[in-house]
DNA sequence: GTATTTTTGTGATAACTGTCACAAACGTAA
DNA sequence: TTACGTTTGTGACAGTTATCACAAAAATAC
Protein backbone atom coordinates (compact mmCIF):
# COMPACT_ATOMS: atom_id res chain seq x y z
CA UNK A 1 0.00 0.00 0.00
CA UNK A 2 1.38 3.24 -1.18
CA UNK A 3 1.56 5.90 2.10
CA UNK A 4 -1.11 8.71 0.59
CA UNK A 5 -3.21 5.09 0.64
CA UNK A 6 -2.41 4.36 4.34
CA UNK A 7 -3.15 7.64 5.23
CA UNK A 8 -7.08 7.33 3.96
CA UNK A 9 -7.16 4.80 7.32
CA UNK A 10 -6.66 7.47 9.97
CA UNK A 11 -9.51 9.36 10.85
CA UNK A 12 -7.63 12.73 10.85
CA UNK A 13 -6.36 12.45 7.72
CA UNK A 14 -9.57 11.06 6.01
CA UNK A 15 -11.30 14.44 5.20
CA UNK A 16 -8.87 15.53 3.12
CA UNK A 17 -8.65 15.35 -0.84
CA UNK A 18 -6.01 13.31 -2.45
CA UNK A 19 -3.87 15.41 -3.57
CA UNK A 20 -2.99 17.00 -0.28
CA UNK A 21 -3.06 13.63 1.58
CA UNK A 22 -0.09 13.08 -1.51
CA UNK A 23 1.97 16.56 -0.08
CA UNK A 24 1.46 15.26 3.35
CA UNK A 25 2.70 11.64 2.33
CA UNK A 26 5.80 13.14 0.88
CA UNK A 27 7.37 14.26 3.72
CA UNK A 28 6.45 10.94 6.34
CA UNK A 29 9.31 9.08 6.70
CA UNK A 30 8.68 5.26 7.14
CA UNK A 31 10.24 3.29 9.95
CA UNK A 32 10.38 -0.57 11.15
CA UNK A 33 10.46 -1.95 14.83
CA UNK A 34 11.20 -5.19 15.84
CA UNK A 35 8.72 -6.74 19.28
CA UNK A 36 9.98 -5.04 22.24
CA UNK A 37 11.85 -2.45 20.57
CA UNK A 38 11.93 1.23 22.61
CA UNK A 39 10.42 4.03 20.29
CA UNK A 40 10.05 6.84 22.25
CA UNK A 41 11.78 7.50 25.93
CA UNK A 42 10.03 9.51 28.48
CA UNK A 43 12.85 11.75 28.87
CA UNK A 44 13.15 13.10 25.25
CA UNK A 45 11.54 16.03 23.78
CA UNK A 46 8.86 15.32 21.40
CA UNK A 47 9.50 16.22 17.87
CA UNK A 48 7.77 13.36 15.82
CA UNK A 49 4.36 12.61 14.87
CA UNK A 50 3.80 8.64 14.34
CA UNK A 51 1.50 7.13 12.45
CA UNK A 52 1.18 3.08 12.48
CA UNK A 53 0.37 0.86 9.69
CA UNK A 54 0.96 -2.34 10.81
CA UNK A 55 1.41 -3.99 13.96
CA UNK A 56 0.78 -2.77 17.56
CA UNK A 57 2.82 -0.52 20.36
CA UNK A 58 1.50 -0.05 24.46
CA UNK A 59 2.14 3.10 25.93
CA UNK A 60 3.30 3.07 29.15
CA UNK A 61 4.26 4.91 32.05
CA UNK A 62 7.42 3.33 34.55
CA UNK A 63 7.53 3.90 38.12
CA UNK A 64 10.76 4.68 40.06
CA UNK A 65 10.90 1.34 40.99
CA UNK A 66 10.17 -0.16 37.67
CA UNK A 67 6.96 -1.54 37.54
CA UNK A 68 5.27 -0.84 34.02
CA UNK A 69 1.76 1.14 33.85
CA UNK A 70 0.10 0.29 30.49
CA UNK A 71 -1.92 3.55 29.54
CA UNK A 72 -2.79 1.64 26.21
CA UNK A 73 -2.35 -0.52 23.15
CA UNK A 74 -2.60 1.25 20.01
CA UNK A 75 -2.85 -0.72 16.61
CA UNK A 76 -3.01 0.01 12.87
CA UNK A 77 -3.89 3.77 12.16
CA UNK A 78 -3.46 4.72 15.55
CA UNK A 79 -1.14 7.44 16.07
CA UNK A 80 0.95 9.15 18.64
CA UNK A 81 3.72 11.37 19.59
CA UNK A 82 1.01 14.26 19.07
CA UNK A 83 0.82 15.57 23.14
CA UNK A 84 4.57 16.58 23.53
CA UNK A 85 4.64 18.33 19.99
CA UNK A 86 1.68 20.38 21.09
CA UNK A 87 2.01 21.34 24.88
CA UNK A 88 5.48 21.67 24.35
CA UNK A 89 6.74 19.42 27.59
CA UNK A 90 8.28 16.65 27.67
CA UNK A 91 7.37 13.27 26.34
CA UNK A 92 4.67 11.60 29.60
CA UNK A 93 5.18 8.06 28.53
CA UNK A 94 7.20 5.61 26.60
CA UNK A 95 6.54 3.64 23.29
CA UNK A 96 7.26 -0.09 23.17
CA UNK A 97 7.22 -2.38 20.01
CA UNK A 98 4.24 -5.07 20.87
CA UNK A 99 4.73 -6.49 18.46
CA UNK A 100 6.98 -5.79 14.82
CA UNK A 101 5.62 -2.60 13.90
CA UNK A 102 5.85 -0.23 11.00
CA UNK A 103 5.03 3.76 11.61
CA UNK A 104 5.43 6.50 9.19
CA UNK A 105 6.70 9.76 10.89
CA UNK A 106 5.96 13.18 10.41
CA UNK A 107 8.53 16.19 11.96
CA UNK A 108 7.33 18.48 14.21
CA UNK A 109 7.46 21.12 11.91
CA UNK A 110 5.58 19.72 9.21
CA UNK A 111 3.10 18.15 11.65
CA UNK A 112 2.31 22.11 12.81
CA UNK A 113 2.48 23.08 9.22
CA UNK A 114 -0.03 20.48 8.51
CA UNK A 115 -2.57 21.65 11.37
CA UNK A 116 -2.28 25.23 10.27
CA UNK A 117 -2.61 24.66 6.31
CA UNK A 118 -5.73 22.05 6.67
CA UNK A 119 -7.76 23.41 9.73
CA UNK A 120 -10.10 19.81 9.27
CA UNK A 121 -7.00 18.35 10.92
CA UNK A 122 -6.94 20.62 13.84
CA UNK A 123 -10.99 19.85 14.79
CA UNK A 124 -10.53 15.75 13.67
CA UNK A 125 -7.43 16.01 15.78
CA UNK A 126 -9.58 17.58 18.77
CA UNK A 127 -11.98 14.84 18.00
CA UNK A 128 -9.92 12.13 18.64
CA UNK A 129 -8.22 13.44 21.45
CA UNK A 130 -11.86 14.37 22.90
CA UNK A 131 -12.15 9.95 22.34
CA UNK A 132 -9.04 9.71 24.35
CA UNK A 133 -9.81 11.63 27.00
CA UNK A 134 -12.90 10.45 27.35
CA UNK A 135 -11.45 6.73 27.27
CA UNK A 136 -9.21 7.59 30.11
CA UNK A 137 -11.98 8.94 32.51
CA UNK A 138 -13.19 5.49 31.90
CA UNK A 139 -9.70 4.04 33.00
CA UNK A 140 -9.65 6.08 36.09
CA UNK A 141 -13.36 5.39 37.13
CA UNK A 142 -12.54 1.92 36.82
CA UNK A 143 -9.37 2.17 38.97
CA UNK A 144 -11.28 4.37 41.15
CA UNK A 145 -13.93 2.10 42.24
CA UNK A 146 -14.13 -1.42 40.98
CA UNK A 147 -12.43 -4.17 42.44
CA UNK A 148 -10.28 -6.64 40.34
CA UNK A 149 -12.72 -8.56 38.84
CA UNK A 150 -14.14 -5.57 37.43
CA UNK A 151 -11.06 -4.03 36.81
CA UNK A 152 -9.69 -6.92 34.58
CA UNK A 153 -13.36 -7.30 32.94
CA UNK A 154 -13.27 -3.89 31.89
CA UNK A 155 -9.54 -3.69 30.40
CA UNK A 156 -10.72 -6.87 28.28
CA UNK A 157 -14.06 -4.78 27.51
CA UNK A 158 -11.36 -2.19 26.12
CA UNK A 159 -8.85 -5.33 24.09
CA UNK A 160 -12.30 -6.38 22.30
CA UNK A 161 -13.09 -2.48 21.10
CA UNK A 162 -9.70 -2.38 20.22
CA UNK A 163 -8.47 -5.45 18.59
CA UNK A 164 -11.33 -8.02 18.60
CA UNK A 165 -13.70 -8.91 15.94
CA UNK A 166 -17.55 -9.95 16.68
CA UNK A 167 -19.54 -12.65 15.05
CA UNK A 168 -23.18 -12.69 16.29
CA UNK A 169 -22.58 -11.39 19.70
CA UNK A 170 -19.23 -13.13 19.84
CA UNK A 171 -16.52 -11.42 20.13
CA UNK A 172 -13.02 -12.99 19.54
CA UNK A 173 -9.77 -11.34 21.04
CA UNK A 174 -7.12 -12.41 18.69
CA UNK A 175 -3.63 -12.87 20.54
CA UNK A 176 -4.83 -11.62 24.02
CA UNK A 177 -1.73 -9.72 26.03
CA UNK A 178 -0.09 -11.52 28.32
CA UNK A 179 -1.73 -11.56 31.53
CA UNK A 180 1.51 -9.38 32.98
CA UNK A 181 0.54 -7.08 30.20
CA UNK A 182 -3.05 -7.06 31.44
CA UNK A 183 -2.09 -6.51 35.11
CA UNK A 184 -0.44 -3.71 34.66
CA UNK A 185 -3.40 -2.20 32.70
CA UNK A 186 -5.95 -3.18 35.31
CA UNK A 187 -3.80 -2.00 37.82
CA UNK A 188 -3.53 -5.61 39.68
CA UNK A 189 -1.08 -8.32 40.03
CA UNK A 190 -0.14 -11.20 37.18
CA UNK A 191 -1.37 -13.36 39.47
CA UNK A 192 -5.02 -11.75 40.56
CA UNK A 193 -5.51 -11.85 36.36
CA UNK A 194 -4.14 -15.49 35.98
CA UNK A 195 -7.05 -16.15 38.86
CA UNK A 196 -9.69 -13.83 37.80
CA UNK A 197 -9.56 -15.36 33.95
CA UNK A 198 -10.68 -18.82 35.79
CA UNK A 199 -13.15 -17.37 37.48
CA UNK A 200 -14.81 -15.49 34.37
CA UNK A 201 -14.40 -19.04 32.86
CA UNK A 202 -16.40 -21.21 35.22
CA UNK A 203 -18.76 -18.52 35.20
CA UNK A 204 -18.93 -19.11 31.46
CA UNK A 205 -18.79 -15.46 30.26
CA UNK A 206 -15.66 -16.44 28.24
CA UNK A 207 -13.43 -19.08 26.79
CA UNK A 208 -9.63 -19.22 26.11
CA UNK A 209 -8.60 -21.00 22.76
CA UNK A 210 -4.82 -21.12 22.34
CA UNK A 211 -3.92 -16.76 22.37
CA UNK A 212 -7.43 -16.25 21.60
CA UNK A 213 -10.16 -15.96 24.21
CA UNK A 214 -13.78 -15.52 23.45
CA UNK A 215 -16.15 -13.08 25.33
CA UNK A 216 -19.83 -14.98 24.01
CA UNK A 217 -22.23 -12.52 25.38
CA UNK A 218 -20.59 -9.15 24.78
CA UNK A 219 -23.25 -6.92 24.82
CA UNK A 220 -23.96 -9.34 28.67
CA UNK A 221 -20.44 -8.90 29.73
CA UNK A 222 -20.25 -5.13 29.26
CA UNK A 223 -23.32 -4.75 31.06
CA UNK A 224 -22.50 -6.72 33.90
CA UNK A 225 -19.23 -4.89 34.44
CA UNK A 226 -19.69 -1.32 33.02
CA UNK B 1 -15.81 42.54 34.70
CA UNK B 2 -16.83 42.45 31.24
CA UNK B 3 -17.52 39.22 29.35
CA UNK B 4 -14.63 39.88 26.98
CA UNK B 5 -12.28 40.96 29.75
CA UNK B 6 -13.29 37.29 31.35
CA UNK B 7 -12.36 35.65 27.91
CA UNK B 8 -8.99 37.38 28.19
CA UNK B 9 -7.46 35.46 31.09
CA UNK B 10 -8.98 32.02 29.23
CA UNK B 11 -5.69 30.38 27.92
CA UNK B 12 -7.92 29.09 24.92
CA UNK B 13 -8.75 32.66 24.20
CA UNK B 14 -5.92 34.72 24.83
CA UNK B 15 -4.57 34.72 21.51
CA UNK B 16 -6.94 37.03 19.44
CA UNK B 17 -7.50 40.18 19.05
CA UNK B 18 -10.14 42.62 21.10
CA UNK B 19 -11.99 42.79 18.37
CA UNK B 20 -12.90 38.91 17.79
CA UNK B 21 -12.87 38.63 21.99
CA UNK B 22 -15.64 40.65 21.75
CA UNK B 23 -17.50 39.57 18.80
CA UNK B 24 -17.58 36.11 20.75
CA UNK B 25 -18.07 37.62 24.18
CA UNK B 26 -21.37 39.00 22.62
CA UNK B 27 -22.70 35.23 21.96
CA UNK B 28 -22.20 34.37 25.52
CA UNK B 29 -24.59 34.03 28.22
CA UNK B 30 -23.73 34.18 31.91
CA UNK B 31 -25.57 31.59 34.41
CA UNK B 32 -25.32 31.04 37.85
CA UNK B 33 -25.29 28.10 39.97
CA UNK B 34 -25.75 27.78 44.05
CA UNK B 35 -23.12 25.32 45.43
CA UNK B 36 -24.58 21.80 45.18
CA UNK B 37 -26.56 22.55 42.39
CA UNK B 38 -25.75 20.00 39.56
CA UNK B 39 -24.78 22.16 36.07
CA UNK B 40 -24.94 18.92 33.71
CA UNK B 41 -25.93 15.50 33.63
CA UNK B 42 -24.25 12.49 32.86
CA UNK B 43 -26.96 11.53 29.76
CA UNK B 44 -28.03 14.28 28.60
CA UNK B 45 -26.56 15.67 24.90
CA UNK B 46 -23.75 18.21 25.18
CA UNK B 47 -24.84 21.06 23.47
CA UNK B 48 -23.05 23.71 25.42
CA UNK B 49 -19.47 25.26 25.71
CA UNK B 50 -18.97 26.75 29.61
CA UNK B 51 -16.50 29.02 30.86
CA UNK B 52 -16.47 29.45 34.76
CA UNK B 53 -15.31 33.11 35.89
CA UNK B 54 -16.16 32.67 39.47
CA UNK B 55 -16.25 29.33 41.97
CA UNK B 56 -15.62 26.32 40.99
CA UNK B 57 -16.93 22.68 40.01
CA UNK B 58 -16.24 18.83 40.28
CA UNK B 59 -16.24 16.81 37.70
CA UNK B 60 -17.69 13.15 38.31
CA UNK B 61 -18.78 9.74 37.28
CA UNK B 62 -21.17 7.85 38.94
CA UNK B 63 -21.46 4.30 39.72
CA UNK B 64 -24.31 2.18 39.81
CA UNK B 65 -23.91 1.92 43.08
CA UNK B 66 -24.33 5.88 43.54
CA UNK B 67 -20.34 5.50 44.36
CA UNK B 68 -19.06 9.21 42.79
CA UNK B 69 -15.08 9.63 41.41
CA UNK B 70 -14.51 12.73 40.90
CA UNK B 71 -12.12 13.40 37.67
CA UNK B 72 -10.78 16.94 38.17
CA UNK B 73 -11.98 20.38 40.29
CA UNK B 74 -12.01 23.36 38.01
CA UNK B 75 -11.22 26.33 38.80
CA UNK B 76 -11.63 30.10 37.85
CA UNK B 77 -11.16 30.62 33.64
CA UNK B 78 -11.49 26.51 33.44
CA UNK B 79 -13.48 25.25 30.86
CA UNK B 80 -15.57 22.20 30.30
CA UNK B 81 -18.21 20.74 27.78
CA UNK B 82 -15.72 21.07 25.04
CA UNK B 83 -15.87 17.23 24.86
CA UNK B 84 -19.16 15.95 23.67
CA UNK B 85 -19.50 18.83 21.43
CA UNK B 86 -16.35 17.25 19.89
CA UNK B 87 -16.79 14.08 19.18
CA UNK B 88 -20.53 14.14 19.51
CA UNK B 89 -20.69 11.43 21.84
CA UNK B 90 -23.15 11.98 25.30
CA UNK B 91 -22.02 13.75 28.26
CA UNK B 92 -18.58 11.33 29.42
CA UNK B 93 -19.26 12.95 33.14
CA UNK B 94 -21.42 14.64 35.67
CA UNK B 95 -20.74 18.61 36.52
CA UNK B 96 -21.79 19.88 39.87
CA UNK B 97 -20.99 23.00 41.20
CA UNK B 98 -18.68 22.55 44.32
CA UNK B 99 -19.20 26.10 45.62
CA UNK B 100 -21.27 28.98 44.05
CA UNK B 101 -20.43 29.30 40.45
CA UNK B 102 -21.04 31.70 37.63
CA UNK B 103 -20.34 30.59 34.31
CA UNK B 104 -20.45 32.26 30.76
CA UNK B 105 -22.04 29.58 27.89
CA UNK B 106 -21.80 29.34 24.24
CA UNK B 107 -24.06 27.12 22.34
CA UNK B 108 -22.82 24.40 19.91
CA UNK B 109 -23.58 25.98 16.83
CA UNK B 110 -21.25 28.93 18.19
CA UNK B 111 -18.68 27.33 19.57
CA UNK B 112 -17.64 25.53 16.13
CA UNK B 113 -18.59 28.12 14.27
CA UNK B 114 -15.17 29.89 16.45
CA UNK B 115 -13.52 27.06 15.95
CA UNK B 116 -13.57 27.02 12.36
CA UNK B 117 -12.97 30.87 12.16
CA UNK B 118 -10.40 31.21 14.42
CA UNK B 119 -8.27 28.17 13.84
CA UNK B 120 -5.74 29.77 16.79
CA UNK B 121 -8.69 28.63 19.12
CA UNK B 122 -8.59 25.01 17.64
CA UNK B 123 -5.12 24.91 17.72
CA UNK B 124 -4.84 26.34 21.94
CA UNK B 125 -7.59 23.66 22.39
CA UNK B 126 -5.66 20.76 21.44
CA UNK B 127 -2.84 22.04 23.81
CA UNK B 128 -5.36 22.49 26.22
CA UNK B 129 -6.78 18.63 25.75
CA UNK B 130 -3.07 17.47 25.49
CA UNK B 131 -2.26 18.94 28.84
CA UNK B 132 -5.49 17.45 30.15
CA UNK B 133 -4.51 14.06 28.83
CA UNK B 134 -1.35 14.53 30.00
CA UNK B 135 -2.98 14.97 33.67
CA UNK B 136 -5.67 12.09 33.17
CA UNK B 137 -1.89 9.34 32.27
CA UNK B 138 -0.47 10.49 35.75
CA UNK B 139 -3.67 10.09 37.60
CA UNK B 140 -4.34 6.60 36.66
CA UNK B 141 -0.52 6.60 36.89
CA UNK B 142 -0.61 6.89 40.52
CA UNK B 143 -4.44 5.04 40.69
CA UNK B 144 -2.15 2.06 39.48
CA UNK B 145 0.62 1.37 41.24
CA UNK B 146 0.91 3.49 44.62
CA UNK B 147 -0.44 2.76 48.18
CA UNK B 148 -3.35 4.69 49.40
CA UNK B 149 -0.85 7.26 51.28
CA UNK B 150 0.91 7.97 47.77
CA UNK B 151 -2.50 8.54 46.19
CA UNK B 152 -3.36 11.38 48.55
CA UNK B 153 -0.62 12.97 48.81
CA UNK B 154 -0.84 13.44 45.07
CA UNK B 155 -3.82 14.01 45.08
CA UNK B 156 -2.68 17.20 47.33
CA UNK B 157 -0.32 17.84 44.66
CA UNK B 158 -3.17 18.25 42.24
CA UNK B 159 -5.25 20.49 44.91
CA UNK B 160 -2.00 22.66 45.45
CA UNK B 161 -1.27 23.29 42.14
CA UNK B 162 -4.57 24.01 40.32
CA UNK B 163 -5.79 26.03 44.25
CA UNK B 164 -2.60 26.80 46.26
CA UNK B 165 -0.86 29.95 46.59
CA UNK B 166 2.96 29.54 47.25
CA UNK B 167 4.66 31.65 49.62
CA UNK B 168 8.54 30.50 50.09
CA UNK B 169 8.41 27.65 49.46
CA UNK B 170 5.00 26.77 51.57
CA UNK B 171 2.10 26.16 49.92
CA UNK B 172 -1.46 27.20 51.14
CA UNK B 173 -4.31 25.28 49.77
CA UNK B 174 -7.45 27.58 50.60
CA UNK B 175 -10.47 25.54 51.83
CA UNK B 176 -9.09 22.20 50.84
CA UNK B 177 -12.18 20.00 49.85
CA UNK B 178 -13.79 17.55 52.44
CA UNK B 179 -12.04 14.35 53.05
CA UNK B 180 -15.00 12.98 51.14
CA UNK B 181 -14.29 14.23 47.80
CA UNK B 182 -10.04 14.03 48.41
CA UNK B 183 -11.06 10.15 48.80
CA UNK B 184 -13.34 10.01 46.10
CA UNK B 185 -10.36 11.34 43.67
CA UNK B 186 -7.60 9.30 45.38
CA UNK B 187 -10.02 6.51 45.02
CA UNK B 188 -9.80 5.49 48.84
CA UNK B 189 -12.31 5.72 51.39
CA UNK B 190 -13.06 9.04 53.66
CA UNK B 191 -11.89 7.00 56.69
CA UNK B 192 -8.38 6.49 54.87
CA UNK B 193 -7.94 10.10 54.24
CA UNK B 194 -8.55 11.18 57.34
CA UNK B 195 -5.91 8.91 59.10
CA UNK B 196 -3.82 9.13 56.63
CA UNK B 197 -3.42 13.39 56.45
CA UNK B 198 -3.04 12.52 60.72
CA UNK B 199 -0.09 10.26 59.61
CA UNK B 200 1.72 13.41 56.92
CA UNK B 201 0.96 15.76 59.58
CA UNK B 202 3.23 13.44 62.21
CA UNK B 203 6.17 13.49 59.86
CA UNK B 204 5.41 17.20 59.80
CA UNK B 205 4.89 17.25 56.30
CA UNK B 206 1.86 19.51 56.49
CA UNK B 207 -0.19 21.25 58.69
CA UNK B 208 -4.32 21.56 58.26
CA UNK B 209 -5.64 24.83 59.61
CA UNK B 210 -8.70 25.75 59.92
CA UNK B 211 -10.27 24.70 56.46
CA UNK B 212 -6.81 25.39 54.91
CA UNK B 213 -3.96 23.13 54.88
CA UNK B 214 -0.13 23.96 54.33
CA UNK B 215 2.31 21.63 52.68
CA UNK B 216 5.47 23.36 54.57
CA UNK B 217 7.84 22.35 51.80
CA UNK B 218 6.32 21.67 48.24
CA UNK B 219 9.17 21.10 46.76
CA UNK B 220 10.12 18.36 48.83
CA UNK B 221 7.00 17.07 49.29
CA UNK B 222 6.40 16.35 45.38
CA UNK B 223 9.78 14.50 44.90
CA UNK B 224 8.50 12.52 48.22
CA UNK B 225 5.75 11.44 46.50
CA UNK B 226 6.05 11.99 42.77
C1' DG C 1 -27.67 31.00 72.93
C1' DT C 2 -29.29 25.90 71.67
C1' DA C 3 -30.34 22.41 68.37
C1' DT C 4 -29.36 19.96 64.28
C1' DT C 5 -26.69 18.59 60.57
C1' DT C 6 -22.38 17.90 58.54
C1' DT C 7 -17.78 16.66 58.78
C1' DT C 8 -13.99 14.45 61.00
C1' DG C 9 -11.51 11.00 64.13
C1' DT C 10 -10.68 6.35 65.56
C1' DG C 11 -11.10 1.44 66.97
C1' DA C 12 -12.19 -3.34 65.58
C1' DT C 13 -12.83 -6.55 62.11
C1' DA C 14 -12.94 -8.94 57.82
C1' DA C 15 -11.96 -9.25 53.10
C1' DC C 16 -9.25 -8.59 49.22
C1' DT C 17 -5.33 -8.96 46.89
C1' DG C 18 -0.17 -8.52 46.50
C1' DT C 19 3.78 -11.23 47.15
C1' DC C 20 6.47 -15.33 47.34
C1' DA C 21 7.31 -19.90 45.94
C1' DC C 22 7.22 -23.36 42.85
C1' DA C 23 5.12 -26.50 39.37
C1' DA C 24 3.01 -27.07 35.00
C1' DA C 25 2.37 -25.83 30.31
C1' DC C 26 3.78 -23.74 26.30
C1' DG C 27 6.88 -21.99 22.70
C1' DT C 28 11.10 -22.01 20.34
C1' DA C 29 15.73 -22.90 18.89
C1' DA C 30 19.33 -26.03 18.09
C1' DT D 1 14.02 -34.82 19.91
C1' DT D 2 15.88 -32.27 23.95
C1' DA D 3 16.76 -28.23 26.37
C1' DC D 4 15.87 -23.69 27.68
C1' DG D 5 13.18 -19.60 28.31
C1' DT D 6 8.77 -17.72 28.81
C1' DT D 7 4.18 -17.72 30.29
C1' DT D 8 0.57 -19.46 33.17
C1' DG D 9 -1.59 -21.86 37.34
C1' DT D 10 -2.07 -22.24 42.19
C1' DG D 11 -1.31 -22.61 47.29
C1' DA D 12 0.01 -20.13 51.56
C1' DC D 13 0.48 -16.08 53.94
C1' DA D 14 0.79 -11.27 55.31
C1' DG D 15 -0.38 -6.51 54.79
C1' DT D 16 -3.36 -2.95 53.39
C1' DT D 17 -7.40 -0.97 53.49
C1' DA D 18 -12.64 -0.98 53.14
C1' DT D 19 -16.35 -1.24 56.06
C1' DC D 20 -19.01 -0.71 60.19
C1' DA D 21 -19.87 1.63 64.30
C1' DC D 22 -19.91 5.37 67.03
C1' DA D 23 -17.89 9.55 69.34
C1' DA D 24 -16.09 14.16 68.86
C1' DA D 25 -15.86 18.42 66.64
C1' DA D 26 -17.30 21.88 63.57
C1' DA D 27 -20.54 24.25 60.85
C1' DT D 28 -25.10 25.77 60.16
C1' DA D 29 -29.79 26.67 61.29
C1' DC D 30 -33.24 28.26 64.50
Amino acid sequence: MSTAQHLRNVPIFSDLKDGDLEIIAEKMISRTYEKGQMILLEESQGETFFIITSGAVKVTRLSDDGREVILAILGESDFFGEMSLLDGEGRSANIVANENAEVLTLSRSDFLNCLETYPKIAISLLEELAIRLRKSDQHIESLSLSDSEHRIAITLIRFAQELGTIKNGEVRIKNLPFQQDIANMAGTSRETVSRTLKILEDKKLLLKDGKDLIIYNFDEFRQLFS
